[in-house]
DNA sequence: GCGGTGACAGTAACCGGTTTCAGGCGACCA
DNA sequence: TGGTCGCCTGAAACCGGTTACTGTCACCGC
C-alpha cells in the first residue's frame, strides 16, 4: 500500500478496466466477472485505493454526516448526550460533526454554515435563535433535543414536568417540608425552565407560596458549591430543602454542606435530577430524577437519519420520553437495603 | 429565499451571467463589474443561493474539516478538550468531527474511515491502535494528544512527570507522610501511565517503598467514591493519603470519606490532578496539578491546520506543555488566605 | 490608424466519484 | 443459421462547485 491519493481513474488504468468497473467492484453493486473483480481489487490492494469522500458524497448527493449543536459542555448530561448521538450515528456511517456556541455572536451563522455541510442537525434546545432554527429547517432535517422548537419542527424530550412535579410534592407532602429553594437557571435552558414551573406548580397545588426566585447558577458542580455558599452561610436562616436543576449543583450542595459539618438529610434535604453515576453513590445517595439522556439523543439520530434518507425531508412529529422519579437517602427516605450501588 | 437547492448554473443562467462570474462574486475573487455584482448579487439573495459544501471542498481539494478522536466521554478533562479543540477550529471555517471509540472492536476502521472525511485528525492518547495510526498518518496529518505517538507522529502533551513527582515528594517529604496509595488505572491511558510512574519514581527518591499496586478504577467520580469504599471499609488499615489520577477521581475520594464521617486532611489527604473548577471550591479544598487542557486541544488543532495548510502534510515536533502544582487545603498545607474561590 | 494593454466575461476542463446507457459477446433456442 | 436474451463492460454524463485560458472591447500612446 503506497499512497492513498489514487483516485478511480488511476486504479482503472492499472487494473486496464474502465472506472465503472473499479466503482463498481469498491462498492459491491451491479455485476463483475470474477476475472475483472480480481484484477481490480488487487489493484486496490496494491496501492491501498479508498475512494475518496467527497465525490462519494458529491455523486451520492448526501453529506454522510449529521451534526450537534450544542451550547457548552459542562458535566455528564452533555457527554452522555453527544455518546448517544454519536453511537447511532456512527454504525449507519454517519459522521458526527459538533458545533459548540458557547459565548459566541456568531452561533447563528455557524449553525447555518453546518447546514450545508450535514445531512441533518440536531440542536440542544435554547441554543440558537429560532430564526436560524426556521431556517436551518429549510435546508435539512433538523429536530430540537430537550426543548421545543418554532413552527412544527420537531423535538425530542423527556418529562420534566411529571417527574419534577411528583419530586416537589413528595419533598412537601410525604416529608412535610417547607422552605425549599430551588437552585438552577430557568432562563438558562428550557429544561430548567421547565423544572423550574414545576417546582412552583407542586407547590401551588398543595396552597403553599413557592419561593417567588430561583437561586440562578449555571449547571456544574462548581456552580452547586457557590450556591451552598451562599444559601448556607451564616446570616440567612438556613433552607430545609434544596432542589437542584440538575445532579452536578446537586453534589456540589452536597459537598459544600458535608464540608461545613451539616447532616444531610437530617439537617438539609438535598435532590437532583438526571441519575448521574455519582448520584447513587455517594453518601447520603441522592433523591434525583432518572433521564434517558442517552435514549434522548440516539432518538434524536433516528429521527434526523429517518428524515435525511428519504426524500420528503420531513422529520415526523414529536416525541416526550418518560422519566422516573429515583428516591434515596439525601430527600430523607430510608435508604435502599444495603448500601449497596444501585448502578 | 425559496428553496435552498440552488446549483450555480441556475443563478447562473436566472442572472443571466456565466457561472464563473457567479462564482467570482459569491467568493469576491477576481475581477467583476459592479453592474455583473449586482445582477448576481440580487439572483443569489432572491433564491437564498449558497454554495454546496461538498462541490467547493471537491475543488478545493480540502474537506475543511478536522477530526477528533477519543476512547468515551468522561468529566470536565474531556469536555475542556473538545472545547479547546472546537474553539481552534471553528474560526478557521474548519467543522469537527468526534468519533468515540468506546468499546467498539472496529475502532481502527472508523478512524481510518474519519480519515478520508477530514484534513487532519487530533487522536487521544491510548485510543486506538499504533498500527492504525501510522496507518492514519500517511492520508492525513495527525497529532496524538495526551500520549505519545508511534514513529514520528507528533504529540502534544502535559508535563505529568515533572508535576505528579513534586506532589508525591510534596507528601512524602513535607508532609511527612507514609501509606500513600496511588487511585487510577495505568493502562486505561498514557497519561495515568505517567503519572503512577512518576509517584513511584518519588518514592524511589527518597528510598521509600512504593506500593506495589495502584488502585486501578476508571477516572468518574463514581470511580473515585468505589475506590473509597474499597479503601477505606472497615478491616484493612487506612492509609495516610491518597493520590488520585485525576480531579474526579479524587473528589469521588473526597465524598466518600467525607460520607464516612473522616475529616480531611486530619485523617485522611486526598489530591487531585487536572485542576477543574470544582477543585478549588470543595472544603477542603482540593490539593492538585494545574493542566492546560484547553490549550493542549487548541495547540493540537493549530497543528493540525497549519500541517493541513501545507502540501507537505508534515505537522511540526512534538510539544510539552508545563503544569503547576497547586497547594490547597487537601494536602494538609494551611488553606489559602480566606475561603476565597481561587478560580 | 495601429499595436498594445488592461479590465472583464464566458467556455470548458477539472476535482473524484457514481450511474445511465449502449454495445459486445456467448449461450440458448427454434 | 439467425434471432433473443442476459451478462458483462466501458464511454460519457453527472453531482456542484472553482479556475485556467481565451476572447472581446475600450482606451491609450505613438
Amino acid at each position: 500500500m503506497s499512497n492513498s491519493r489514487m483516485t478511480v481513474r488511476e486504479i482503472a488504468k492499472l487494473a486496464g478496466v474502465s472506472v465503472a468497473t473499479v466503482s463498481r467492484v469498491s462498492n459491491g453493486t451491479g455485476q463483475v466477472s470474477e476475472e475483472m473483480r480480481r484484477r481490480v481489487l488487487e489493484a486496490i490492494e496494491k496501492h491501498g485505493y479508498r475512494p475518496d469522500h467527497l465525490g462519494r458524497a458529491l455523486a451520492a448527493g448526501r453529506h454522510g454526516a449529521l451534526g450537534l449543536v450544542f451550547p457548552g459542555l459542562s458535566g455528564p448530561y452533555f457527554t452522555e448526550l453527544i455518546q448517544g448521538f454519536e453511537s447511532e450515528a456512527v454504525p449507519s456511517r454517519a459522521s458526527v460533526h459538533i458545533l459548540c456556541t458557547h459565548l459566541r455572536s456568531d452561533a447563528d451563522d455557524q449553525v447555518l454554515e453546518m447546514g450545508r455541510r450535514v445531512d441533518g442537525v440536531a440542536v440542544i434546545g435554547g441554543t440558537i435563535s429560532d430564526e436560524a432554527l426556521l431556517r436551518l429547517a429549510t435546508m435539512v432535517p433538523v429536530v430540537v433535543v430537550a426543548g421545543e422548537g418554532p413552527g412544527d419542527i420537531p423535538s425530542v424530550r423527556a418529562d420534566n414536568v411529571g417527574s419534577m412535579r411528583a419530586l416537589t410534592r413528595h419533598l412537601l407532602a410525604d416529608h412535610d417540608l417547607r422552605d425549599l429553594v430551588f437552585v438552577g437557571n430557568p432562563a438558562g435552558s428550557p429544561d430548567v425552565s421547565e423544572r423550574w414551573a414545576a417546582f412552583r406548580r407542586a407547590h401551588h397545588d398543595l396552597g403553599i407560596e413557592p419561593p417567588a426566585e430561583p437561586v440562578a447558577v449555571h449547571m456544574q458542580q462548581a456552580d452547586g458549591v457557590l450556591a451552598a455558599d451562599q444559601l448556607l452561610c451564616g446570616d440567612r436562616p438556613r433552607p430545609a430543602g434544596v432542589v437542584c436543576a440538575n445532579d452536578e449543583i446537586a453534589l456540589g450542595v452536597l459537598v459544600g454542606a458535608l464540608g461545613r459539618g451539616l447532616r444531610v438529610p437530617q439537617d438539609l434535604v438535598i435532590t437532583g435530577f438526571d441519575d448521574v453515576p455519582a448520584a447513587a453513590l455517594v453518601t447520603p445517595a441522592l433523591t434525583t430524577v432518572r433521564q434517558p439522556v442517552r435514549e434522548l439523543a440516539a432518538e434524536a439520530a433516528r429521527l434526523i437519519l429517518r428524515a435525511a434518507g428519504q426524500p420528503g425531508n420531513t422529520p415526523a412529529g414529536s416525541l416526550v420520553l418518560p422519566t422516573e422519579l429515583v428516591l434515596r437517602g439525601s430527600c430523607g427516605c430510608p435508604a435502599p437495603p444495603t448500601g449497596g450501588t444501585g448502578r
